[in-house]
DNA sequence: TCGCTGTATATTGTCGACATGCATCAAAAC
DNA sequence: GTTTTGATGCATGTCGACAATATACAGCGA
């Protein structure tokens, strides 16, 4: 058996400019060098990086379609700002699409899992009783939902799930998102997911993953308003 | 108070190329002249509408992310073509979400919403017995879901919605479409989405709205598959 | 002073051409 | 005969420049 024909341990990543540009922004976002309501112009970015503005537009528009930048015609392209409301409704999406996913897959959940969820579990609560330092919730909260999205075969769900909410939150509003829930509310929050989960019942997962985004959406509907750069 | 100062009566289509190209495509897709599959060269469409390849490309760039075509770096750009899994996932996945927010909007229908989706009804019901052309029960099935809409304040629940299966049924198996339900089904079919949301129970109208969706998934999958090209 | 008009500028939209990388196929090596 | 290698064609990726359009501002008139 020839492994070199068929999948690749490891593709190196070819990136295009195009791809390369996109992530160099989301980076600038989570950095906080750009913040909603900044515009981008074409040809700032293009010298800066120092390529042509072909790249640049292209990466542009998949952002634009990511929700993460608005582009209107013959004027400007700018950091999506959101409205409270845009955010709920955000979340809100976001919520229906992994309840209704962890939902479908729950059969497909293991023992193994359950304990990786319970670890993880585990370390929010150790972080929170020692204080820890804040950023560390955002990798257990990547890592709790990244279980749970694991076993969900459905691509697409996953793939718009993410576009709802958590390119919102990971890039849009990242500066306020490790604030909006103290590290007790993040264990107890995941705490109850968790639990639901091993009742087994689709019906009462669906209910408490949604219930956790809307509440998401809310605390920050309250705090991420109006961030526009000084 | 001064009309011509705030939201136009009626803003006079300035599209961009690019946002003409990609209609001309969904429109040759709906006519049949390009099918899931079909290869599409960027110099061709070019020459064929007479302009750049700019505009093309970010046509081409909107409609990948519409999950339209599927574009492959440095190899090329094809109009999708979905596997069985992937129809039913889409539709589940629209399913879902015109479900949730039909549900979230029941209390904002109005008597008069009921009224005309009962009228839309009553023609699908009339087209059944008497036989009519097949191509308009496109319209009334549009009609009716457009009502459901209408209510429905959400617009990025929406926006997936359309993302997930409308644009899959109404471009990528457009064809297969007019034919997977008998008229007699596709009344029955929304009686029964009608029925439920007279009931006015949230829950009720998630489950039926969501097998709706999954049905007709189900029966895209059985008949819209390998439709390439001769 | 207020409102209109036209010019200036800046930014996006579009263009034609060149560069890059994948795919195919023929030729050579074994 | 099979595999490797190199040449070739072709579609996409990228580039620099020009065209079109929206905004800002100065000038003009009432």
């Amino acid at each position: 058996m020839n492994l070199a024909q068929n999948e690749p341990l490891h593709s190196f990543n070819k990136l295009t400019y195009s791809d390369q540009v996109a992530n160099y922004i989301k980076e600038s976002l989570v950095r906080g060098d750009l913040s909603p309501g900044d515009q981008i112009k074409e040809v700032v970015l293009a010298q800066k990086l120092s390529m042509s503005r072909a790249p640049i537009r292209e990466a542009l528009q998949i952002l634009a379609q990511e929700g993460i930048i608005v582009s209107k015609p013959q004027i400007g392209k700018h950091v999506a700002q959101l409205t409270a409301k845009e955010i709920r409704d955000s979340y809100f999406t976001g919520g229906v699409l992994e309840a209704a996913a962890v939902s479908q897959a729950l059969p497909k959940y293991t023992e193994k899992d359950i304990k990786n969820l319970e670890s993880v579990l585990t370390e929010m609560y150790d972080l929170a009783k020692q204080k820890g330092p804040i950023e560390n919730f955002a990798k257990l909260d990547n890592a709790f939902h990244g279980i749970l999205f694991s076993r969900i075969e459905n691509k697409l769900i996953i793939d718009l799930c993410k576009r709802s909410c958590q390119g919102i939150s990971k890039f849009l509003l990242h500066k306020h998102w490790l604030k909006i829930f103290t590290p007790e509310e993040v264990y107890k929050r995941h705490e109850t997911i968790l639990n639901a989960l091993k009742t087994g019942k689709p019906a009462r997962i669906e209910k408490v993953i949604r219930q956790h985004y809307i509440n998401a959406g809310d605390r920050m509907a309250q705090y991420g308003m109006d961030v526009k750069k000084d």
